[in-house]
DNA sequence: ATTTATAGTGAGTATAAACTCAATGAGTGA
DNA sequence: TCACTCATTGAGTTTATACTCACTATAAAT
């Protein structure tokens, strides 16, 4: 059978689009019209709609995919991690390469169809997992507060997600926010969360 | 003169005009098209145009006001504070007052137009400077860790913000993220920040 | 009482963006 | 070579929403 060149294609325009969409959501939003997209992918405009029934399929489609590959990139990562500040320092470092769209997620999640949340949880329970199983260790050992470890974890992700909504007063146009904040972040919140070793005890 | 009536029948339109699309914003988001600010409103839509040039001079004129209005109430009750403790429950206990308007503020600020953010400013601005001069004092007594002061406001910030901003996940659709959470919030916080007490010293 | 000024109206216009579909032309199989 | 299939195209349609303006009703001024 003859028939690959056409499903290559097929395949390659569709991807071109998912990618495209993509850089172009990470730059100015998720609201850009859709025949921005077309031209900066090099595809007619009908062609996404021969690609997706409607923009909202495009944008969900592209949501699960980057959902499922944050998810495992924090997976693999976090899975060598033995101490907080390490397990942190991987996180800050996931979120720096995929910064420019993870901060419109954010930015922008209220206004995103349902979908989106889901795409969110995804990344936001595989930190959670692996923040919990670290930081219950710590607390153990003492040498970090004994305090809900869901209140550790939203301090955290609060902390972070305030620097990454705010990059315009943050940072200049096109630096990248965690690289800057990055050890200022760390340093701070290991410092509000450490127990202070007790000279006597 | 009897020129009266008709100027207060126009400053009426406006002022309702006007609280209607905070009520209508609060409730649907910054999007919600102008038919239906006017259609709660009981006034024709060419109304909302006579009063203002463009939905965006409405949208700014009603940005500044609650600037105005949220920044005086935060500088009235944080005046009389002493300890961080009451200034942070000072704080939650405005943020409760305008709870539904403010999330969509901080939840839209990247898609609403730059005045929006100057709007945020004075609101951050007044409980920065309150908060600044408080903790310093803490800080000095011992009784708070010594870490920068901007990076104790943006974890606290950080931290009430992520509920505000995740209400959905956080509560049901209509109770106060706020009203649910304060006390927790408050105490997590707190115990971050505090120096524990060293026995001998 | 008559004229003038103005707040308010809502059908109508302009524009932007999502989505359609008949036409095109290149790959596929006989 | 020729008929057929199918990915792609882009001009055209639909829909939504911001904004206009000729008109109405009524308060104010004479």
């Amino acid at each position: 059978m003859k028939v690959n060149t056409r499903k290559i294609q097929k395949l390659n325009t569709r991807k071109k689009i998912i990618e495209t969409a993509y850089k172009v959501f990470s730059e100015k939003g998720f609201s850009v019209p859709s025949s921005i997209i077309a031209k900066e992918a090099g595809v007619s405009h009908g062609s996404i709609f021969a690609h997706f029934p409607t923009i909202n399929d495009l944008l969900v489609s592209l949501l699960s995919d980057f959902g499922d590959k944050m998810g495992a990139r924090l997976h693999v990562l976090a899975k060598k991690t033995d101490s907080v500040e390490n397990l942190l320092k991987e996180h800050l470092k996931v979120l720096k390469e995929y910064e420019t769209f993870y901060s419109r997620l954010i930015s922008e999640i209220n206004i995103l169809p349902d979908e989106a949340k889901n795409t969110f949880a995804i990344i936001q329970s595989t930190v959670a997992f692996h923040f919990a199983s670290v930081i219950e260790c710590e607390i153990e050992k003492g040498t970090v507060k004994k305090l809900p470890i869901h209140m550790l974890f939203n301090t955290w992700l609060g902390l972070v997600h305030y620097y990454l909504l705010n990059k315009d007063f943050f940072s200049e146009s096109n630096e990248s926010v965690i690289e800057r904040y990055s050890s200022e972040l760390l340093s701070t919140y290991l410092n509000l969360i450490k127990n202070e070793r007790r000279v006597y005890e």
